[in-house]
DNA sequence: AAATAATTTTGAATATTATTCTGATATTAC
DNA sequence: GTAATATCAGAATAATATTCAAAATTATTT
């Protein structure tokens, strides 16, 4: 992600965000008495967060247990230092079923969050993904027993 | 959250919250385009997709760098014996800055992903929080440096 | 400070979409 | 097989999105 910062919002800015956050299917009629404007104005205002990005997605929130896809686990590990950090973790990125990736300080270089149906089938998806970009110096697993407090895309099967 | 399983979701169903997933602005027109079917049959779907639970919530993905909230961290700790650890992680989720907490196997029992601006101020909190309801056997921080991929949601300030 | 330029907002008109409802059809249960 | 249930389509209506010109506001320049 590119961090880009000559962004300014002002106080309707955040007022839209946080009231798009919380139900991005709100309308612009409720918006705008909210906020007490014309819906045209809100419009505008919604259309210039999506231009410049400060938007950048809308999505629905998917119960994990009704799809069936409740087992996560979460991966460190050594890169190389052949290839940059920064590249390793957009190859990581580009994994279908690897949902989150942090460039982290200290022993490991990523932390990453995974959608998977067991350990060892996470074990081959990364071993197979970093062979060919990187070498594997160490992957230590943590199996997600419960989840509390989420905030995870899951991945609808196709067709 | 509760897990419940006793959902049927069928392909269409499953369509739905691809398109969903993808963009929840979409209108029930397109839907209906894409699935071959009328706008009515659609709404229907959607709305007891949201009776069941099924679609927890439409939200807006935000830039975080248009807000300043660059830094993340995540936090391994134990807790006491005395208090069961669902009713400790739930303490945990109820923290405004707690953007993710999962009970974990392993060494330690909890990973929680807080929106913070210094690691020091990230103690104070979970120190504070965490007095009252249990005792804080080890903390250990990860400063995230960079995020290549991620799905969190940010906290817009108030007012 | 006044004038100008640029941006934003408003309000009305129009286009599009959501929603409701009824009857028909399909699916499931018994 | 029949009844009960669920799903769907199509039309009518309500609500909303979108567009646009003019007014208002804000920022910039002189």
């Amino acid at each position: 992600m590119i961090i880009e910062n000559n962004i300014s919002l002002d106080k309707v800015d955040l007022a839209i965000l946080r009231l798009m956050q919380e139900n991005s299917r709100v309308s612009n009629v409720h918006m705008a008495k909210e906020l007490e404007m014309a819906p045209s104005a809100v419009l505008e205002r919604v259309k210039k967060l999506e231009q410049k990005n400060v938007i950048t997605q809308y999505t629905a929130r998917i119960n994990p247990a009704a799809v069936d896809l409740k087992l996560l686990a979460f991966i460190s590990m050594k890169a190389s230092h052949s290839i940059g950090c920064t590249t390793t973790a957009t190859e990581l990125a580009k994994i279908k079923e690897v949902q989150e990736v942090h460039i982290i300080a200290g022993d490991d270089c990523y932390l990453v969050k995974v959608r998977t149906t067991d350990s060892a089938s996470l074990m081959a998806l990364m071993r197979d993904s970093f062979s060919k970009i990187t070498t594997i110096q160490s992957i230590r697993t943590t199996i997600v027993l419960e989840t509390v407090k989420e905030d995870i895309q899951l991945l609808i099967p196709e067709k």
